[in-house]
DNA sequence: CCCCGATATGGGCATATGCCCATTTATCTG
DNA sequence: CAGATAAATGGGCATATGCCCATATCGGGG
C-alpha cells in the first residue's frame, strides 16, 4: 500500500490479530531460508519435534506439543510421509496408536534443513537482540502451553 | 499427553514455531469467544480492519494492512461475500482494482461480533496483565510490520 | 492512437488448520 | 465374558495461507 494511505492506519490492538501476522511474516521469513532444502517451516518444526522425543510419539503426542489439533497433524504428516522423511508404525501395545518414526533420510533432511534454519535463526537474534527475542519467545511459548487458554484438541476435554 | 510422557519433553527454541504454537492457542481462544456470532477470528479481523480505513480498499491495501498474501486475502473474502458482509466494487478510476465495501449487514455483525471479541479481549488482559500484553502486542506487530523480514507479497518486490 | 511494460486481480494447486463423524481397538463393569 | 464406554485415528468438509501463471487494465513512448 503507498505511503499515503498507510498513514491514516493504525494497526488494531487484538492480540490473536498481532500474533497471526507475527505469524505470517516470520512464517515467510523461515520459510525463505528454508528454501534450498525444499521443506516449509511447518514441516521442518515437525522434524525437529520428533527429534525431541525420546521414543517416536504418537499423533496425539506429537499434536499436544505442537499445540496443534490431530487431525491437523495428520494432514501435515502426508506430505512428509510420501517423501519418505517419516513413516507411521502401529503401536506394538496398543494397536490404536500409530507411532510417527523420524526415517533416516528424515533425520538426514533434518540436517540440512537445520542448518539452513539456524541462519534465519541467528539473523532474527541479530536483529531483534537476544535478550528481547527470548523474552518474546518465553512469553509465546507460555500462552501456547496455557491451558486456560482452552483445550488443544476438544476430543481430550474431560 | 500424558505427564509422564510431557515430562521429558522442552519445547524448541525456534522463533517461528513458538509463534505459531501461540498463534494457534490464541485462534482457539478467540474463536471460542466468537463462536455464538458464527464468525472465526481471522473473518472478525478482516471485518475489524475494513473498519480502519477511512475509504474501501483494495485487495492489496487490505493484505498489506493484514501482513498477509493478495491470494489469500482474496480467497478469504469469499465466504464474508457468500454471506453478505462484504461487497467487491469495481474502482471508479482502476478498473483493475476491487475495493472491499463493508455492507450494513457487515457493519451490524461486525458489532455483534465485537461485543464477543472485547470479552476475550479482556479475559486475556486479566490473565496476561496490562503491562506484559501491551508490551508483547507492540513486540508482534513491530515483528509483523518488519519489512527486513521480507516482503509480505513477493509480486510487490523490485 | 498503438505497443509495451507495469500493476491489480483471478484461477488452480498445494499445504495448513480444525471441526464432525465413523471405525477400530482397549478398557471397564456387571 | 458381553455390552457399554472411552480412546486413537482416519475421512470428509470448510476455511486459511501462499505460490505460479493468466487475464484485464493502466500509463508511457513512439
Amino acid at each position: 500500500m503507498s505511503q499515503a494511505r498507510m498513514a491514516g492506519y493504525r494497526p488494531g490492538e487484538c492480540f490473536v490479530g498481532a500474533t497471526r501476522k507475527a505469524s505470517r511474516r516470520l512464517t515467510q521469513f523461515y520459510d525463505d531460508a528454508l528454501e534450498p532444502c525444499g521443506l516449509r517451516s511447518t514441516q521442518y518444526t515437525i522434524l525437529a519435534e520428533l527429534t525431541r522425543f525420546a521414543s517416536p510419539p504418537t499423533l496425539a503426542e506429537l499434536a499436544s506439543a505442537l499445540v496443534s489439533d490431530r487431525s491437523a497433524v495428520g494432514h501435515n504428516l502426508r506430505p512428509l510421509a510420501r517423501d519418505g522423511y517419516i513413516a507411521l508404525e502401529p503401536g506394538a501395545k496398543d494397536r490404536r496408536e500409530r507411532r510417527i518414526v523420524l526415517t533416516p533420510q528424515g533425520q538426514s533432511k533434518h540436517r540440512d534443513a537445520r542448518a539452513l534454519w539456524q541462519e534465519a535463526q541467528s539473523e532474527f537474534l541479530a536483529l531483534y537482540g537476544k535478550d528481547h527475542s527470548e523474552r518474546l519467545r518465553a512469553a509465546l511459548l507460555d500462552i501456547a502451553y496455557d491451558p486456560r487458554l482452552g483445550q488443544t484438541d476438544p476430543r481430550v476435554a474431560p
